[in-house]
DNA sequence: AATAGGACCAACCGCACAATG
DNA sequence: TCATTGTGCGGTTGGTCCTAT
């Protein structure tokens, strides 16, 4: 935010660190602990900016830093949570004791990375089929997008099907509710899809309701509870989702919002705390979580589940 | 033995965001 | 309310090591 980086203050080394500037930081962190790095240039002497002693002290003096080759294990576990996750490395380091968010990433872009592109298959980027016809009888309206992951191209689509509204105004509605998404993040989804979607469920909202629910999972990082509540209370018993007298139909990857509905049941009858790859009270991303299980072309049963949480 | 190219990884950079004055 | 500071994160760079020719 147009603040000049401290790390480009003349007199401060940069590069490789020396053996003794290592031990005047671990002195330092031994002393004063974790935390304040900025001071420590003041109290020490160290002619190194704040930034470069937390960097030096995460990914490399900090106790208990694991040492040597990624397993096939951790691979395994660094691939899970990648499709997850994303590249939220840090994230993933938390769940890998003793590796760094930095050794991560690089094994990352220099091993996986790799082998993904090998398997990749030729990429479709965003894919946008405008309206369809003006007079509004069907909704054409689609919006798909590739979920680009290490060993498979996902395509995650979200479905919204009106009855009784033209193409244009579902679309108007529908997009505003989340215009972010799109702009920030181009491997999210989000789509309006036409409306012969005969597995849709049972759920009626009302305005808000419907805002809450598009909002939540547009979100990047939705929660588990919260779309379970939004479900949950609005769930009745007749086929339709009603908005303003409007009848849609919602689905997502191909899944109808029954599923969708139980789906985060399941994650939170799951035992997350002892895998701790996702908290139930936690945020996730549920547009990867359905790509991650989408390839396997499953229901959303406990082998689905399981497959996530081994 | 020399060297070019690739692989690896530590460190830097820019940005975002929360805290603080 | 706004500017500044501190911290954390992901992307990128560049130096070093390794390997093939």
């Amino acid at each position: 935010m147009g603040r000049k980086p401290r790390c480009s203050k003349d007199g401060l080394n940069k590069g490789a660190w020396t053996p003794h500037e290592d031990e005047m930081l671990v002195d330092y962190v031994k002393i004063h602990g974790e935390g304040k790095w900025s001071n420590i240039v003041r109290e020490t002497g160290l002619k190194r900016c704040g930034k470069s002693c937390r960097l030096r002290w995460m990914n490399y003096l900090r106790p208990n830093i694991k040492r040597g080759n990624i397993s096939d294990d951790e691979e395994d576990l660094i691939i899970r949570l990648h499709k997850l996750l994303g590249n939220r490395w840090s994230l993933i380091a938390g769940r890998l004791p003793g590796r760094t968010d930095n050794e991560i990433k690089n094994y990352w872009h220099t091993n996986i990375a790799k082998k993904a592109q090998l398997q990749r298959q030729p990429r479709i980027d965003k894919k946008r089929i405008a309206p369809g016809s003006p007079n509004g009888t069907a909704s054409n309206f689609k919006i798909q997008s590739i979920e680009s992951q290490c060993t498979a191209e996902v395509a995650v689509t979200t479905t919204v099907s009106k009855e009784n509204k033209t193409a244009q105004d579902l679309q108007d509605s529908t997009l505003a509710m989340a215009p972010s998404r799109t702009q920030e993040n181009e491997t999210s989804s989000k789509g309006l899809a036409s409306g012969d979607d005969d597995n849709s469920s049972n759920i009626v909202m009302d305005d808000n309701y419907m805002e809450d629910f598009c909002k939540i999972l547009d979100s990047d990082f939705p929660k588990l509870s919260d779309i379970n509540d939004i479900i949950t209370t609005n769930h009745h018993s007749n086929d339709t989702l009603e908005v303003d007298g409007d009848r849609y139909s919602v689905s997502i990857n191909g899944c109808s919002t029954r599923e969708i509905a139980e789906f985060p049941e399941k994650l939170l009858e799951a035992d997350w705390s002892s895998n701790k790859c996702v908290q139930a009270d936690q945020g996730f991303d549920f547009m990867s979580l359905l790509s991650f299980l989408e390839p396997t072309d499953e229901d959303w049963t406990e082998d689905a589940l399981g497959s996530i949480l081994r």
